[in-house]
DNA sequence: CAAGTGATGGCAGTTACTGACATAGAGGAT
DNA sequence: ATCCTCTATGTCAGTAACTGCCATCACTTG
């Protein structure tokens, strides 16, 4: 494992999960991670801008998905529901990942840190739809309005989906709480 | 400027403030901050936990007017209704306050770190209103749903709320932004 | 084979934040 | 008035995140 190895990053992120989930995320330094991926502390910190970041990596994907799926609609679509699909391809991203989701919750669930990250990651993607959105011809604050319900809507799901005793799928899960959405809006 | 000068915590967040504005966020250490309150680095941690907390002293009034002016609604309010007065009531205390308001906006802003603590805030919040919709006898995820989306409008009229060139009250803007919420999720 | 390029290491420095202990002042009991 | 207690503050040492600077290594290109 000296220098050159490929695959720095992953190897960084790998040790980092091994690391959080054997001895807690701040017992654990980043100096350990760097010496367990064969790297330096100065070489974690060029991959990634921060500790926490090495937990995000996934999130680029999510934004991927969402929008190029928006992409694809037909202009015809009203708002919610253009919002509806867009959203539910990307929950089908996490088809067969619950596992996974649910370790990586138990980290981030525990500090503090971690959830501003998560949040931020979060506001990022709901700008980022509430844009695509208002390219697609959608005024301003609907468009942002729009955007914060369906994200609203995914994150609520996801939620429930990590400790769903039924076993369902998010992108069933996230399909009906569209509907509930629409019946809390109009006032039931 | 001794020991034992009264109102530590108020002189440590009018100098934090004056200096941000000055020299910038990151340009300012807290040991700076506590030299200009007459304190040491020391106690600036004892009253706030962290750099950034100095600049969010104001969010515990937010949650208790929200949730003060919740629970003195009649219990027969459809639940949307209820949630756009209790945030109609959290809006009115930015009565007077725009240009103090902006200038916090100005700091928060320019750093990334801020920004999550604000949204870490805003969670907070709307994670309190949920919980109380629920006590209200709001099912979720239809109370979270209906948190979200009324802490959704609160923030987004927020913004347009600083930069408006009508000057209009921050009420206002967020009862048209329910208006539009109705309008977004019926499918118009 | 020489030069260039990009990823890494090494190291010193700053700063946020914490723990442990000492101390000064305020207020109350006697 | 004197003592006692309690709380806010000071002092100091230490850890760990993060940055800047420069050296170095391996791979690529001519």
């Amino acid at each position: 494992m000296s220098r050159w190895n490929p695959n720095a990053r992953g190897r960084l992120e790998q040790a980092a999960y091994e690391l959080f989930l054997a001895q807690g995320y701040d017992r654990t330094t980043v100096a350990d991670i760097a010496m367990r991926a064969g790297l330096t502390e100065r070489t974690f910190f060029r991959h990634y801008a921060d500790k926490r970041e090495v937990l995000f990596g996934g999130s680029a994907a999510l934004q991927d998905e969402l929008l190029g799926a928006l992409a694809g609609l037909p202009p015809a679509l009203s708002t919610i529901e253009a919002v509806r699909t867009a959203v539910e391809a990307m929950s089908s991203l996490m088809h067969g990942r619950r596992a996974l989701a649910r370790e990586r919750h138990l980290v981030v669930a525990a500090h503090a840190d971690l959830q501003e990250r998560e949040l931020i990651k979060r506001a990022t993607l709901t700008a980022a739809l509430a844009q695509a959105l208002q390219q697609r011809g959608v005024p301003d604050p609907a468009a942002s309005i729009a955007a914060d319900m369906g994200m609203a809507v995914f994150y609520v799901g996801f939620g429930h989906w990590l400790d769903d005793p039924a076993d369902r799928e998010l992108v069933e899960i996230v399909h009906e709480g569209f509907d509930q959405l629409k019946a809390v809006a109009s006032g039931t």
